[in-house]
DNA sequence: TTGCCCATGTAATTTGTTACATGATTTA
DNA sequence: TAAATCATGTAACAAATTACATGGGCAA
């Protein structure tokens, strides 16, 4: 039907100039992570990740955040070392990024290409089945469709409150933003999704009514 | 070294009432496109995850399409037969959705638990790292995404207004038309944070040179 | 003093992608 | 008639999740 055509096939692994290692952009996330310059734990960083990426960006569990950081310490982005609490506590490895590493993650967020965001919205999968639910299930799909989306937003915006007024987290409160207005739309968007499904339902009663 | 346990305590597989076999997300968005009663081969089910699912649940590559087809046909949710055409091309393998596919996918999509979309927003990710870039390339990054916002849009668009009309495409039409809502979103958002950054830049200024 | 949650990881498994193979059909 | 493209798959690999293992601190 058509020559439809998003994206061109060229260049899938783009060899660059000084032949960097490719990472997936979940590497970078972690690495990115790492880029405000704490020494961090797996567990520190998935907890970070729970509280920033998690808004644009799914954070990934535990056991991936281990391997990332393995990976990274291997491609020399990261080093470690293990931390033995003086009493009390087991024994942890804390990361820390390397200068090799700043400049990789640096590299990237400036010169990789920009490719579209991946959304897997399992509400909407399930709307797009509507001749398979009832008006009621579907009101309900979206019903709770939007609370999630209305405590992102509250979160977000909480989450912006606390960050406000740190310079170093400039950037990062951008993107809170801009999560809290998304989080937002997708709560109205629900709600003129809802609009629709009581229209089309009144229009087929009509239709049934008056075209026997 | 020990005895495997045999039911996980806290039932991360939930066994319902009829034991259902418990797909993940994406046999059911292909058995989805099944459900609309066509036989299709896994080629034109790609095409066809291409036009719909791609605007609101990532399409899968081809090669998963065809594993889901294999899983769904063991699970006795499709069948298939291999066309033969006369003369021509070559054969294929066709699959049509069964009575037992029709039951599983409709009590999935009204019985399943609503659980959160995944974005992973690749811009939002590199623009989070604000601090490692210039102005100039936030810029750039939020230009490309808009545009790729604004031609999903238009896509989604053209697509309701070939869909509208058909009393079979109801559904599918309000998610295009969700979609068509959500990139103009996207959009926008884009823009906003646009004038952000420019806010965020020009009070930097100032604060460097009223500062000193 | 037992159960539970925090913290730290490894192993097994599943999900999903890219690369490859193959033939027929269209187009230059 | 050679090259691109459509169509159909399989195989190899990478990404990501869930399950499992382990120990310490704390609340009941």
């Amino acid at each position: 039907m058509s020559a439809r055509r998003l994206r061109s096939v060229t260049e899938k692994k783009q060899g660059g100039e000084g032949e960097r290692p490719a990472l997936p952009a979940t590497s970078w996330a972690v690495l990115g992570l790492l880029s405000f310059g704490e020494e961090l734990s797996g567990y520190d960083l998935k907890k970070w990740s729970d509280r920033s990426l998690r808004f644009f960006y799914w954070s990934p569990s535990f056991s991936q955040i281990y391997s990332e950081l393995k990976r990274l310490e291997k491609a020399g982005f990261a080093t470690s070392r293990m931390v033995t609490q003086d009493t009390g506590t087991r024994d942890k490895r804390v990361y820390r990024i390397t200068d090799a590493g700043m400049d990789a993650v640096r590299t990237w967020a400036r010169e990789a290409p920009v490719d579209p965001p991946v959304l897997k919205h399992g509400p909407m999968l399930r709307l797009w089945l509507g001749h398979l639910l009832e008006p009621e299930q579907m009101r309900e799909v979206l019903a709770q469709h939007r609370e999630f989306a209305e405590k992102m937003r509250q979160r977000a915006l909480a989450d912006v409150e606390d960050a406000k007024g740190e310079p170093a987290w400039a950037y990062p409160t951008l993107t809170l933003k801009w999560a809290e207005r998304y989080y937002a739309s997708e709560r109205d968007l629900a709600d003129a999704m809802l609009s629709d499904i009581e229209e089309l339902e009144a229009s087929e009663r009509r239709g049934r009514g008056t075209r026997p």
